[in-house]
DNA sequence: AAGTGGTCTAGACCACTCT
DNA sequence: GAGTGGTCTAGACCACTTG
């Protein structure tokens, strides 16, 4: 590719800005996959036709954003997307606290999602989704219980084989049966109290203060794939911000 | 002042990291206090000796962190401590939501820390401190309760004068009154009952679910300056968080 | 040894703020 | 207009990883 590539910058934006905005179109249009290489600095300079500071902010500024991960000596590749499970980070249950919590899939259906969802999920009222729900247990315990809402078709492999080979963590499969990668999650935490299909699930008493989880996540390139609402005792409920 | 300043690097440490420290105990000591212009670039990196993007760093990372602003064709500034009402972006009480809660103080009191106060706060078992309860009201409406634990001799001056007048907001109380500017705050979520007196003050039910919201506040130099337990109706508990 | 990102230099010019 | 931080360049050398 012996020709420049050319990045038109609006009027106010920097160099380096409309370096990593362009950037970024390469990467989410799927030039670079998940988990790959992007070019070395010094390529990218010479391809651009501008410094090597200048490509190094725009990198920066990529990697700030949690869309690349550069690593000295080896390069700068495209993130994989979330893999943990960042549920837990909001609930303590006894001592096995830190491990990943089992996972059950009680019902997978496919049918129109509610007003609210389809609008988190930026499709049209009514749209076709499958809605997952989900028991998580630590050691042996009911302790989470989550009603998971996903488009269609995007998601239509996951109607297909046996739920309970999917392994404990959602995010994986996803990526592996559905190439979705989700780099990006916001949750939203309130307090209520647990209807009676809900309770029975967690062995807890209806009415019983839970605390409710409602998360949309979202892939690579800014689409919402997922609106969850996860519940759990209000009284294993713990987390930590921190302010500046 | 005309002699280089000279910064000792330790292995594995770059110069800009290293710059950034010897700038923060400059700060942290009080030769730049809160609000005041710390020297221009040019100036910095004459004064140590390096070049001006080596400075440019160390400052960056500073402002990072939170101890300093940087404001294009101004200058360098030292923080000003938080002054907003933070405790509010846990709750939503009402329409009136986002205006800073009324504040009426219902205790003041010298005292001797319990174990797990004074060890928040740094100090050795049964330090006297003082102890604030406050009332905080939205719209006329009991809202929020809160215990306050601060250090003394520090906030010895709180102990005088009419708290009616000091406002609504207690920082800025602490900046003017005993020079202390809290910098960052680390808050823990939890989930509980209200007791009788707590219940009788928010005119709530005794025994009704309440957030529980745990603050430790630090200042410039890092020290903990105020241990501090929020309750508040569970039901108008919500909370936003991004996850990458 | 070759290739990568991380640090550092010594300039230049621009955009913004204040007086 | 003088002074500030923000952007950009064109190099140099270093630390780390891989073959």
């Amino acid at each position: 590719m012996p020709t420049l590539r050319l990045v038109e910058s609006e009027p106010g934006q920097s160099r380096y800005g409309a370096l990593a905005a362009a950037l970024r179109v390469r990467i989410v249009s799927g030039e670079f996959p998940p988990g790959c290489a992007i070019p070395a600095e010094a390529t990218l300079a010479a391809d651009y036709g501008v410094a090597l500071g200048t490509i190094r902010r725009a990198l920066d500024l990529l990697a700030e954003q949690g869309l690349v991960e550069r690593i000295q000596g080896r390069g700068t590749f495209v993130k994989q997307g979330l893999t943990g499970a960042p549920m837990l980070r909001f609930f303590r249950f006894g001592a096995a606290s830190h491990e990943t919590p089992q996972s059950r899939i009680l019902a997978r259906d496919s049918l129109a999602a509610p007003p609210d969802v389809a609008r988190a999920l930026g499709g049209g009222p009514g749209e076709q989704s499958l809605r997952l729900k989900r028991l998580r247990t630590v050691d042996g315990q009911p302790a989470l219980h989550e009603e998971i809402w996903l488009p269609l078709p995007l998601f239509a492999p996951l109607l297909e084989g046996d739920p309970a080979r999917w392994g404990d963590l959602l995010y994986p499969v996803f990526a592996e049966l559905c190439g979705v990668h989700v780099l990006r999650a916001v949750d939203t935490i309130g307090f209520g109290s647990l209807g009676a299909a809900q309770a029975r699930v967690l062995r807890l008493p209806a009415g019983h203060p839970c605390a409710r989880v409602q998360r949309r996540a979202f892939d690579l390139a800014g689409r919402c794939i997922e609106s969850r609402t996860t519940l759990g005792d209000a009284n294993a409920f713990h987390y930590t911000v921190s302010i500046t």
